[in-house]
DNA sequence: AGTGCAACTGCGAATTCATCGCAATTAGTC
DNA sequence: GACTAATTGCGATGAATTCGCAGTTGCACT
């Protein structure tokens, strides 16, 4: 059958290292480097985090995976197919909520509609306080 | 008249430094640390970068100032007073947009009736392509 | 199967950004 | 004018990410 790998697909050389930060990106849902990296040593105790780093911003590259900024500093991955929800960071407790990305559609269009910005869902984070954290002290 | 400064009556002591910082946040509208430190510089030139991440945070520890995160990793501070707006940032040229809070006003609404999420909307930043960047190449 | 080249990896060093400890200074109180 | 606690400067420290380079390895082409 010889079916091409994805990763040969779009022009990438097929490593286990790749295609193991791939799968754990997958596994993970969301996940910061670091995360991934640990995840990846289940498997492939050497891989080292440089490695991982360059092949997060490659996969990026090719869309394969995205990344959002949920609220502190660092970044976290998530696969390009998952985008099927928003992010709901509490910035009180750190909990990352999902919500449907339709909820936000009409929003996206009207900032589309009065201020020409294509708002991109995929790399949206949205900030407040979560329902465990509204509780009274 | 005896009018006590703004910052003794949060409990504050009145040092230049502390408020130049907080003059620097209102001049600049949103800015990074590093850019507060540098507009600081230019009426006192030895402050300390340290000194102005202790000021920022003991301002925003008051409600003087708020930070945002506007995509990589630094946050950018904004005078508390100005929450007048959205920021829409651009994911391509970093150019950061404004729109009335308004126009979030229903979305907000629905993740609240929705998901119990109170959205906290000055701590919010939207992601996307700004008008200019998605004209063709 | 063997060869060659460019892509990829590992590793350590270098950067960047933010925080911390401590001694010297200084604002505000009496 | 003197006292005390807050604040500052400064250098060290720490976390997160990037970079250079030498060695390895996928894969295209015989």
């Amino acid at each position: 059958m010889a079916e091409p790998h994805e990763l040969r697909e779009k022009g990438l050389r097929l490593t286990p290292q790749r295609e193991l930060v791939l799968a754990a990106v997958r596994d993970l849902g969301h996940a910061t480097p670091e995360e991934v990296a640990e995840k990846v040593r289940l498997t492939h105790p050497g891989i080292n985090l440089s490695t991982v780093y360059r092949n997060l911003e490659t996969l990026e590259n090719v869309g394969l995976v995205q990344h959002t900024h949920l609220g502190h500093g660092g970044a976290t991955y998530h696969a390009a197919e998952e985008l099927t929800h928003l992010h709901l960071v509490c910035s009180k407790c750190g909990s990352v909520g999902d919500a449907p990305i339709e909820a936000a559609a009409n929003f996206v269009q009207s900032l589309s509609d009065d201020y020409g910005f294509k708002t991109d869902v995929s790399h949206f984070a949205i900030y407040g306080l979560c329902e465990n954290c509204q509780l009274p002290l």
